[in-house]
DNA sequence: GTGTGATTAATACAGTTGTTTGAATCGAAT
DNA sequence: ATTCGATTCAAACAACTGTATTAATCACAC
């Protein structure tokens, strides 16, 4: 027979995913412990017996979430020496951009991550750290070469903004959707489209970066 | 003597003063009429008073904000008929992203623009068809006109999301600080020089777009 | 001054939320 | 079967929040 293996452990496994879809959904503000109970078909003080309180419970969905986003990270980032920084970026952003935008699997940590730049708990320092910060790095590098001897700071810094703001605006969001209701790509193929076209957009941009003959200085001559 | 002109109006715009403030902050639902009369030195009875509950208020407040937001808009949408693309584009920028980065005056609305973002109330399908859109509109304007022949409906809402996303990346979060302490641009020569990035980092952008030759199909040939 | 209507204030009320408490229940070793 | 520790449950508690109620206060016309 199945027989249940430690008791304990099947309401608590039940916890936590009934907790991870909720404070995907909503956030942590927005979710009560009521909620993540009566969703995991238990009692209220379930919490509070296996993740000490709410943000105990919040802190394990959040590591968990973490652990992924590094996994991703990996997977993203995976051509490193050797291949042509173009191919890099490419590369980069056709792996980024389907995981913000529907987040299959692993990805859901991505639409908690909107929340959490909303509305930050104390676990946002160690997500930045541990998780975007080694992106930004690999994506400064990318451009920097891409810069060749133009690259500074500055331009590197600058590129990299644009790069990010491209991406980052598809992490899905109930607003967008009022303002258009279907520029949002939906299928793999137009999520594709979308990311060539970022990447295609960019490389132009910073090569127009590199050249850098600017437009109208203070008045236009 | 300076009377009290009518008795009411001078708590009522206390109140209106403060709940901009604190609503601007913090949000619609992070803040408590508690909070909003005590900041107003009155009684917590007033706001039901004056605005008959919490959400009047807000709207009262938003209504003010939209109003200051329309006036703006006009402003960034000035050089119209006539001009070349490349120059209102310009324009467009330099306008747009000085206010949305340190909110002077009339640009408060912007930081409430970013809570009714994250969490949206009711009025927020009003805002986006009455601020934004239009906003919207102006720039698929100008895109086609740089994509002359190469416009396709397509083409042009991709442009105008990445230059859209590179703008709207800039309203004032606490996350990003926590990702680069600096590099949000501050002192208004600093902001100028990255409204310029992004114009002509876009302005290459687009015409990539119209040249078309696009990176590796399927297999990098 | 007195009454009147508008405004302000103090308090009560009902609903929600996170947390705690103490009893009930369960599985298994003795 | 009994006992014991782990788990589950129902209930209660305390804090907070939006709103309604009721009384106090004010400016001013009479």
């Amino acid at each position: 027979m199945t027989s249940t293996p430690v008791r304990g452990a099947d309401t608590r496994t039940r916890l936590l995913d009934a907790a991870t879809r909720l404070f995907t959904e909503r956030g942590f503000a927005k979710v009560t412990i009521r909620d993540i109970s009566a969703a995991a078909r238990t009692n209220l003080a379930a919490v509070s017996y296996h993740f000490r309180d709410k943000a105990g419970l919040y802190e394990e969905v959040l590591a968990l979430g973490l652990r992924f986003a590094q996994e991703l990270n990996a997977e993203t980032m995976l051509p490193r020496e050797g291949h042509p920084p173009e191919e890099r970026l490419r590369h980069y952003v056709r792996q980024y951009l389907p995981r913000i935008i529907h987040s299959e699997r692993r990805a859901w940590i991505y639409r908690l991550l909107r929340h959490e730049m909303a509305d930050p708990t104390p676990m946002a320092t160690t997500y930045v750290r541990q998780a975007i910060m080694p992106r930004i790095e690999f994506l400064i590098e990318i451009v920097r070469e891409l810069l060749g001897d133009a690259a500074t700071d500055e331009r590197v810094r600058r590129c990299v903004t644009s790069i990010q703001a491209q991406c980052l605006f598809f992490l899905p969001d109930p607003f967008k959707n009022m303002v258009a209701e279907n520029w949002q790509p939906d299928t793999a193929e137009r999520i594709r489209e979308m990311a060539d076209h970022i990447t295609d957009f960019s490389l132009a941009g910073i090569r127009a970066t590199a050249g850098e003959r600017r437009g109208p200085r203070v008045r236009p001559r």
